[in-house]
DNA sequence: GTGGTCTAGACCACG
DNA sequence: GTGGTCTAGACCACA
């Protein structure tokens, strides 16, 4: 699985490795009971250092994607049953700030609901 | 309009301001025209530093959701038609991993796309 | 708060530091709103890098103890009201560790119970 | 005997394994003049290295749980008069940070000294 | 060889 | 001045 880092974003570089990392597991690139890259490997990788990397493989084991096992290394998990109270308001408080920038920009309601459609599709499809 | 600063979460006040007030206009609570509190005011309303609010306000009107006139404050634009290409794929990408979580933790298409739903008639219902 | 740290000891630092901080909670030394010290400040007054303070203090964080706020640092929480299922069960099995050991040795039922009547009302009695 | 060991844990397959022949002694599974299995066996059964299962063996030799002979492999030793003082006090320093948790989650000291009492209960009860 | 821990020093974002 | 992030390098525990 192919990981791109954008040194220039100033989203922190173990925030844009986890979310990659959350996609290509959404996206069944990376599948359960598969094991994750050392950390060592990867950092070396991706051209960043081990630590950032173990502190994405961290928030990964915290939120219950990746087990870590002193054998192998991470590895990935189950997929996690039904989403949580919690989450599900954090969810639409993220969506409302980021719907209301869209539609003032001008995106229609359509046009946004059929964004996300086509994300989920492939998220789905396979 | 009531903004409700959040001290203990790890989103920066100045964007938790910034997302409430364009929220504000998405609703239509502050219309075009209408002018912000000032600076001072806003910062001892919700208890935060002048700086944080004045940071706010710039970036708003980068984004062009305000014009700042020495005189009357910050005053609210009129809506800003077509998104950009950039604004556009920005979108994309922070909805990607967005979705990739909440399908992971099990949210289901037509769940998200009625959340969104629900979102966008609060904005456009005006 | 007085906090003492075992440099020979194998149970890692911030463990030690953690552990410590939630004594002083329990005892009522730290009390809520209350600030803890900065991590630059903490870590020089104990001797040790500001990193492993920093470690500690995320997960007192994580466990609900603290809140960190850019403007004051970490603030002791309110105290967290009903023991989780999960928290329950992992309690358990820690106690049916160490009271195996405790049988083993010849500690008694009684005089464990003691031990453990008299730490809790170092706690309670505040 | 049954043995369990939790791979996704953090705490060291050994000392899982090492606790949990303890129990097995706490509970008179295994008896004095027992031997327990070979090495080599026991790390097939479970699925570990051998290596592992050799240190929770000198572990309990060391702690005077086992005697180990050439012959007849590891052999559970009569139980171990007194308590030592070193002992006792470190038994205290653990359960005061044990209790601390407790207490600061919300477990009240009845209900923690009840839950003593019955895993005490469990392993006198032979 | 794997991750875990600790140290050290630097720069930045935030307020 | 505060914590957050990143880098770097070292040692150790575990398996």
């Amino acid at each position: 699985m192919l990981i791109k880092i954008d040194f220039e974003s100033d989203t922190p570089l173990y925030i844009q490795l986890k979310r990659q990392l959350i996609q290509g597991i959404a996206r069944g690139q990376l599948k359960q009971g598969e094991s994750l890259p050392s950390v060592r490997q990867l950092a070396e990788d991706i051209g960043i250092n081990m630590h950032t990397v173990n502190k994405a493989y961290n928030l990964l084991k915290q939120d219950g994607y990746v087990s870590i096992d002193r054998r192998k290394g991470a590895i990935v998990n189950r997929s996690i049953g039904e989403p949580g109270e919690d989450y599900m308001s954090e969810l639409k408080e993220e969506l409302s700030a980021i719907i209301a920038e869209a539609y003032t920009k001008g995106v229609k309601r359509e046009e946004f609901k059929k964004i996300c459609h086509d994300i989920f599709i492939e998220y789905e499809g396979e």
